[in-house]
DNA sequence: GCACGACTTTACGTTAACGTAAAGTTGGTT
DNA sequence: AACCAACTTTACGTTAACGTAAAGTCGTGC
């Protein structure tokens, strides 16, 4: 037999997947999820460790609970993948890609203002060095460190 | 006279910055401006707009309003720039650095993970074309088409 | 027949950065 | 006096993804 029909408890399953109880209820709860029940306990196969890892794999994509659950109902509408869900697929992850290099894009300058505060932050060490040697008092405040003068 | 004393009131600065007003007082609930009163009416000058502006930039940086206050605070202790104070910055910005650097990691492997699904996706819409022409069915789901079959 | 641990439901609490509504206070104009 | 716009304070509402009790139910072991 290759079928394995194992079950797994929550708390199982949240070891495994280092998450708590109250997150696996909790996405139940939002709708995806549907494990069986014995009496009202939760009862948990291979097919829903499958479903978890997909949530959590959308989660580090930057995919909401709402979105991925709109995945999933896509998929669970018809069994079988057809052309038109492979479709939307495609749309919804090249959507993502977009999001993504947005991202990218607002931290590399976020980097670039970090270095440029750096570097006046670096002169200012500099000038006061200087200020010492020669007892001259500098008269540097926030607005001197983190915005370049013209910018104003 | 190059010292221009012109004041604003908070409907300005709000316009000029593209903030509401809302935020513009909720800033300064959380100690970060302390702008004149006139009776019970705000009055802002150059200074203040420098502070709105340091405020915003943090934000763009990701810095929290809390930790822009914490920057703030350690800079109006004293009113002209010390060694210690300078240090404390750079340490600041290096921390701050760092963790846009690990941001980026995490995209650039969100986006490595996202081009894979793309791939898996494309070549089941191949191979639901050639069951087309076959006319055999194809048996996918959710979990052959976003995660591949050795990982689980 | 009771203690125990694992499971359950219900429901309020948390965080950040404001939104939004209500109601009161000014200053200036007609 | 009346009115209006712009300002004010107070305070509850919002979002996402859970945390955290509180209290009840279940099967098992002794």
């Amino acid at each position: 037999m290759t079928t394995q029909k194992k079950s797994f408890s929550i708390s199982e399953l949240a070891a495994e997947f280092g998450v708590t109880t109250r997150s696996i209820r909790f996405y139940e709860d939002q709708g995806l999820m549907k494990p069986e029940r014995k009496g009202q306990t939760r009862i948990y196969y291979s097919h829903d460790k499958v479903r978890l890892k997909l949530i959590l794999r959308g989660k580090r994509l930057g995919f909401s609970l709402a979105e991925s659950r709109e995945l999933f109902d896509l998929w669970d509408e018809t069994p079988s993948g057809s052309e038109r869900q492979l479709n939307k697929m495609l749309e919804t992850l090249s959507a993502k890609q977009a999001q993504l290099e947005q991202q990218m894009q607002d931290i590399q300058m976020a980097k670039q203002e970090l270095d440029n505060a750096e570097m006046r932050c670096r002169s200012a060490l500099k000038e006061l060095m200087q200020g010492k040697e020669t007892g001259q008092g500098s008269a540097h405040n926030t607005a001197d460190m983190l915005i370049s003068s013209k910018e104003i």
